[in-house]
DNA sequence: AGATCAATCGCATGAAAATGTGATATTGGT
DNA sequence: ACCAATATCACATTTTCATGCGATTGATCT
């Protein structure tokens, strides 16, 4: 098993000399280069291209998050692992919509710490238990989806709406006619309490 | 501290009676009840409200899924577990959000499966990795991932759009003539290579 | 200096969508 | 047997959208 080479930023220093001990002095494992400042990590990763970048997000100047951001689309096969004091929900899926695939909190054990590079090197997702609860948890709020009682049909029609369809498309897929997919939308845009297409999906499949 | 209470709901006898064997042995967890299929599950455990439910996705009649949308709104306070071989966006997502916190496949090792039911009713989420993964990236899908060359302008203009306002809604929002927005979005919809607001709408966040 | 492009505006036209007001047939539940 | 909800269809009107063919200004790049 080749070692998995991990790149450090992180601003503290204490912290910064202890993971990159822990991760140089460990088994499977390699630090090829540590950084204060996202700054610096920005202008040499993409010719280093390690297996794993550790980043914190609160850092001087840029932070963690707008590195990754910078980052993983120039280096799509490494993998940002954030590590953070913060468990707050912007703080989070700003990290993962920006391409961070892994989140840590700082109170995790130095062994938590190894497994977790072990993990996301090999294609998983390693998150504190914490952070993993509102991952989770952000699609139970996100998607409660009322049903609004649209019956089966309307559904469906929404359905082909939501797909930028025409009426007269939709009307010879379901084979009914222009005026009923009419009706049937008329019907939802009232059960919605909307006014346009794009209201009713957006309201429908709320997205937000 | 005190034992976890887990009711199992699981078709295949093999495996239903090894998970008993396996949780009623071990410290701190005991094995409250075990069901062959949903439905006895879902005339249960309303009663019993045992802390965990490790459930199988795949059951003969009710689905795993719809066992716990049926019963996590009655017992919040219950943790779902799901075990399945599935690992298809759809099982998952329609899991966590009709109320699951963790999902394991069936290949976890009992070892995994222990610290698990640990982990999910001490407050976590555990998954199985490729699960966790595929949780994650579903974040990252729903950034826009061209950017088709539009303008800032145009991007400001498409965000309108999303909300489902009206051209003359836009116009004065951004105190520019209507036309100027007609402009824009023809522009906009030369880029993307459409013809409606839902398609360009769904081309640029590509929500596929 | 000239070229390019983003942002602004205008006019016009046909297509599509939203809405109003009907109607009939079928189904499921009380 | 009746009622409510659903699914189907028709005709008409108004509003909004999509698009074609212009134009002027300012910023930026070469």
């Amino acid at each position: 098993m080749k070692t998995i080479q991990v790149a450090i930023v992180e601003d503290t220093q204490d912290i910064r000399e202890g993971l990159a001990l822990l991760i140089g002095s460990s088994e499977g494992f390699s630090c090829t280069d540590v950084f204060s400042n996202a700054e610096d990590a920005l202008a040499e990763l993409t010719r280093i291209k390690p297996d794993v970048v550790l980043t914190d997000i609160n850092l001087p100047g840029m932070s963690g998050i707008d590195l990754v951001k910078a980052l993983k689309p120039s280096i799509p096969a490494t993998q940002f692992l954030m590590c953070s004091v913060y468990e707050d929900d912007e703080s989070i899926f700003q990290s993962l919509k920006n391409g961070a695939t892994g989140y840590l909190l700082k109170n995790s054990t130095p062994l938590k710490i190894l497994s977790s590079i072990q993990e996301i090197s090999a294609g998983g997702s390693p998150m504190s238990s914490s952070i993993a609860r509102r991952v989770i948890a952000s699609f139970q709020s996100n998607i409660p989806s009322k049903d609004y009682d649209l019956s089966e049909r309307e559904k469906e029609i929404l359905q082909y709406l939501s797909e930028g369809h025409m009426y007269k498309e939709v009307a010879s897929s379901l084979f009914i006619s222009i005026d009923t997919v009419r009706t049937h939308i008329r019907k939802i845009y009232e059960k919605l309490e909307v006014h346009s297409r794009t209201e009713a999906l957006n309201k429908y499949y709320s997205k937000k």
